[in-house]
DNA sequence: GTTAGCATGTAAGGAGTTACATGATTTT
DNA sequence: AAAATCATGTAACTCCTTACATGCTAAC
């Protein structure tokens, strides 16, 4: 596994473990995982779905209103044990799979099903990778004597500081991770959740 | 025109305007315009360079290095007279198709060649693009009871933030158009261009 | 002399979009 | 009754990446 389109597989495992769900509905969700505006196209979603089911990982239950025949089918998709056990074995993965631009926020929005560990190892992993791309910026940005414009300039500097924001934002995360601040929410002991 | 692979295009063709270029160097510099660290692949960067070449807007200087033969060419891309007026043209578009995530960036770093009212009119249009998408998201936010935890919170949290912010951006960077702060390194008339 | 960076490409394939095609249900 | 939204799919296409294949040139 841990192929290019893992992430949108996992984010269709992760919203059907919560509950069964129309491939409408369920685009909808995943544009929420996503995030940042994008949408998803059912060109891509529905055969993610005939390929998940032909993997056997998730079922489809046609309510076939009735008589059967002419009327349009109403599909809803639901998770198998094998596709709970898949969906459990992939959240333990903590490499640089999960690090991934795409795959970091589908990984983020299931922390809740994650232990702290792998928690803290994805957002450490996820942190130093785009300090990485930082240093690479700005070591490339002296080296060459490149387009000197102002707005070239600007362009840079938004870029670098969304980066520095992000990765700052990683770091409270971590912090708030080790102190554990941020609790699973399967576990009862008392959260005293600091903001 | 105004396909989705323009920018690439765009990109090469604005870069070449500065200089002549290697495509080895070429890819460096349309890295940084692409910006927060994705990299190109020669295996786009080559077939846009040998479209552009059909289309007869760049050519291919091949210095064969004397005696020609075995010699593996070194290649020094160049503008031409017609690369040149679609570049411009080009330029001018400051509709829906400047305004997308791709090719914002790469519209943005050729401001210093764009007219003031064209600046004004893209950076608005981006704005409001943003400014769409960030109700959309807080509306269906608000409708469909969605997975409640507080991680997946959070991810929409920082999401909307960072939105936020690149419209303060935004906003900052019209202002400054329209009090004129950001002259065109071209013109050297004092222009306080009040839209 | 060998590593690192400079330099040019191609073939195969993956991931996703757009446009199309169809129909049901709810709201106004 | 019309409009909006819910709902399911397919075919063609585009952009781009990965992996491969080749060779030159400077530095250590």
């Amino acid at each position: 596994m841990a192929r290019r389109g893992a992430a949108l597989e996992l984010a269709v495992l992760g919203l059907l473990h919560d509950a069964p769900m129309h491939g409408y509905e369920l685009r909808k969700q995943v544009n929420v995982l996503l995030g940042w505006g994008r949408v998803l196209s059912y060109g891509t979603l529905y055969p993610c779905l005939k390929s998940l089911t032909a993997a056997g990982y998730i079922v489809a239950d046609e309510s076939s209103t009735a008589e059967g025949r002419s009327r349009r089918a109403k599909i809803v998709y639901r998770l198998t044990a094998e596709g709970k056990e898949h969906f459990t074995q992939a959240l333990e993965e903590s490499g640089p799979a999960a690090w991934d631009d795409e795959a970091f926020g589908v990984r983020f929005a299931f922390f809740a099903r994650t232990d702290t560990a792998a928690r803290v190892r994805i957002l450490e992993g996820r942190r130093s990778r785009l300090e990485e791309r930082l240093d690479n910026v700005r070591r490339t940005a002296q080296r060459s004597r490149e387009r000197t414009d102002a707005y070239t300039a600007e362009l840079q500097r938004h870029g670098l500081e969304s980066v520095e924001r992000e990765i700052n934002w990683l770091t409270d995360l971590i912090d708030r991770e080790r102190a554990g601040l941020i609790e699973d929410p399967q576990d009862e002991t008392s959260s005293t959740s600091q903001h």
